[in-house]
Formats: C-alpha cells, sequence, structure tokens
DNA sequence: CCAAAAGTGTTAGTGCTACACCCATGG
DNA sequence: CCATGGGTGTAGCACTAACACTTTTGG
C-alpha cells in the first residue's frame, strides 16, 4: 500500500480566498488542476512529508503560517494507478511576495475559490480543508497566520471576511480583536494603508484558543 | 508500507468514561494494555475496515453509536516490526449489555479512565480521542451518541458530568438541553429511574451541531 | 472643508449562572 | 410527612449587534 501526503494551502490574495494548486504534467488526470502533494520517504514521519513539500511548492516555511493534519484519505479506487492513501495536510500561510521558487513549483499557481474539477478526490479534499479553516477561524486565532508578522486590525478583518464570505462591522471586529487576551499584541506603531487614518500596527499574541470566540454570522455563503 | 486502523472506543459505564482495550497476546508490547484495531484489506475503505474492527470487538453496528475519523499516526519508529501507519478512529457507544463477543474480543475489557502505559502509541492516540470527545461534546449532539434509544435528561447529563469531569447545575442542564432546537425530542412517556419524581424520556433530535453551544465550565480536571 | 478609514461610546437584546421554588414519587 | 430527584421562574451578569459619534489623515 502506497501513501501520500497531499496539501491544501490557504491564503489571502486581493481580498479573495486562494489556493495552491499545480497542474498534472503527467496520466492520470495530465492537465487537471491538483492539490500538491508527493510520496511519503521511507523514514519520513508524516509532518516531516507534509513540511518538506510545502517549503518544495511555496518556499515558504512552516514558521511564518501554520500547518496542521486535516484528514486521510483511503478509498479502494480512489487513484487509478493502485492502492494510495493519501494523509492530508492543512496549511494557511501569508499572501507570499517570493514567486513560488522550487523543484516542483514550476506549474503551481494561486486560484482564487470556489474552485471544480480537480484530479482524483481533491475536489473534496479541499472542501473539506476550506471547512477546517473556516470552522477553526471562530475559536481560534489562526486568522493572523494568514497575515504578515505585522499587520492592521482591518487587514485582520479582511482575512475574515474573505474565508467566510461575509461582511463584518468594523467597529464591532476591532472592539472584539483587541480586547480578547493574547489575540493580537499593539506594537504602538502606526502605517498608511491607504486613504483615511493611519492604523495602529499589532503582531499576533500568544494565545492559540480564543475566549469568547469569534461569531460567524448566520448568513453562510461562498 | 503498512496501513491499519486502531479504534479509541469510549462509553460511559457507572459514572465514568471507559475506553475498550485489549491485552495483547503476543510481541511486541505482549501483554500490555492496546487500542482494538488491525491491517485494512486490500480492496477495503478505511471507514470500512474501523466499521469492522468495531464490530467485532463490540459486536455492536455504527447504528447505535457514532463513528469518525480521528487522526493518522506515522512516525517511522511507532512500530518495532517495520513502517506502519494507523488511521485512528474515534467511536462513541452506549453502555453494552452484551458480553463483547466476537472473535478478537476474548482479551476486551472496560477500562475507566485516565489510563497509562499502553503499546505503541496507543496513550497519545488515546488521549487525542478523548481531547476530541470533549470538544466535540460542547457543539453537537454527539452526547446522545452515548446513551441507548430512549433516556432521560440526568442520564444525558451523567455522560457530559463523565466525560468533562465536572458537575452541572441539573435545573439549568434541563432548560439547555430541552431549549436547544433538534437536540432531544420527548416521547411524552415517562420513566422511574430511582427515587423521586418521574422523569421524562427523550430520544435523539435532528440536530447534529448544537447552536448555541453548550459551555464547559473552565475548571478541567481528570 | 470634505471624504474616507480608524477607533470609542452607548443602548437594547440574548444567553448564561445562580438559586428560590414547585412537582411527583417511595418509604 | 419527609427525602429525593425532576422541572420552572427569575434576577443579575457577560457578551453581542447596531449605530451615533469622534479622530486623523489626504486631497
Amino acid at each position: 500500500m502506497q501513501v501520500t501526503v497531499d496539501l491544501v494551502v490557504l491564503t489571502i490574495r486581493e481580498g479573495a480566498l486562494c489556493a495552491l494548486l499545480i497542474s498534472r504534467g503527467i496520466a492520470p488526470y495530465r492537465g487537471r488542476l491538483a492539490l500538491p502533494g508527493g510520496f511519503v520517504l521511507d523514514d519520513e514521519d508524516l509532518m516531516d512529508a507534509a513540511t518538506r513539500e510545502l517549503a518544495e511548492e511555496t518556499g515558504v516555511g512552516t514558521a511564518a503560517g501554520h500547518l496542521e493534519q486535516l484528514a486521510t484519505y483511503g478509498e479502494p479506487r480512489r487513484d487509478p494507478r493502485g492502492r494510495v492513501i493519501t494523509v492530508a495536510y492543512l496549511a494557511l500561510v501569508p499572501d507570499l511576495p517570493a514567486p513560488l521558487a522550487g523543484s516542483d513549483a514550476s506549474a503551481a499557481s494561486w486560484v482564487p475559490l470556489p474552485v471544480d474539477g480537480l484530479a482524483f478526490d481533491h475536489d473534496r479534499i479541499l472542501r473539506d480543508g476550506v471547512e477546517r479553516a473556516r470552522a477553526k477561524l471562530e475559536y481560534t486565532s489562526l486568522a493572523a497566520a494568514f497575515c504578515p508578522a505585522e499587520f492592521t486590525i482591518a487587514e485582520l478583518r479582511a482575512v475574515y471576511e474573505a474565508v467566510w464570505g461575509v461582511s463584518l462591522d468594523p467597529r464591532n471586529f476591532h472592539r472584539k480583536v483587541t480586547t480578547t487576551e493574547g489575540f493580537v499584541r499593539s506594537t504602538g506603531r502606526r502605517v498608511m494603508r491607504d486613504r483615511g487614518r493611519p492604523a495602529e500596527l499589532f503582531t499576533r499574541g500568544t494565545a492559540s484558543v480564543l475566549y469568547p470566540p469569534m461569531l460567524r454570522p448566520a448568513t453562510a455563503a461562498d
């Protein structure tokens, strides 16, 4: 039985939730989009394999973003070449200025969601990954994994709005984030982003679980 | 690479959270307690393998309880016999009057938690399973999977108290459960359990996600 | 001065906690 | 009648949603 890892790598680009996808150069599913991934080496831990693939595809270390196991998919005929089980990982990374340099990355690109028609059972895996990300923004501080090391409250709000597909009240969002213990930490510095009053710059706080959680409005959309 | 499924099977017995464990008859870890599990067959889906193992060990179908994928563990040296990856599943089942009849089940028994010193990395897997169960009681109606088809509110409360290791106010718990849309459905019948006023009998409702969620008191204990 | 974005104050409503209180049964 | 557990009512507190309002910048 063969074992692979596949990656659902998400980021926010220009206000839209995007996934990192590769265009397959060989059969099966030649020319179709697919999740990046590859075989687990003989003496390699699963998480190490995922970290390696992430670095190869994005040039990003796990330090900047977030990487966690998503689920394992093992339906007997999911790969026409034979019995292959895949352990899917979910990565949340900041919008990378780096040009996706790397060996396997030649055909990799950021695709705005939703997307359909991926190879294998990757539609399902991607959907599960997005659903996990949506759920985790509610009760963890993971939204900050989409942001650079320093960010404004408006940028953090844009993450929630892109992932959840809703718009949030800027005033209440600001209060909620800044008063929730350990979510963000002020640097004291300010920055001009666009028009209007300069915004304060924040860094990630120490809390990983938010209490009370962020509340997702009832209106779910895509 | 070999692939197994291992099961974290939890139930409530006499007010205590218990896990189904087997005593290993062969090396490695001979005589040690371990999670039930076994190899995935060549043409078998992972979930099917888990369902099969659950039936073999407990004689229970998935209909009565609940079965979901937990996580996958693949550290290279987790099994001294070679590279074995295991996909762990979490099962929540009612207290079974049936005597655990089955082929592999000769050495299976319910062990009250916490327990330590299991074979392989099963301590870790069991801990992750219990943690998942604790978390899911908060925002899903899964607590009812621990109960028989018909149950009283007090029995449902005993599930929360056993899994969370806390005591809950019976009055507020009753109101919360009965007013949360779709959690439980009254049968109209009553039953005498012990002393005191007869309690109403309920069945599982149609909701799987609870909104608003049950709140776990801040005091965490084991 | 005006538009735009950042950030603060206030009010009404919802849900939770704590606990007083009533209900229905066995002994 | 009393003990015991089932179930309802209610006051105070925490948090949220909605929105008026002030602050700080560029044009």
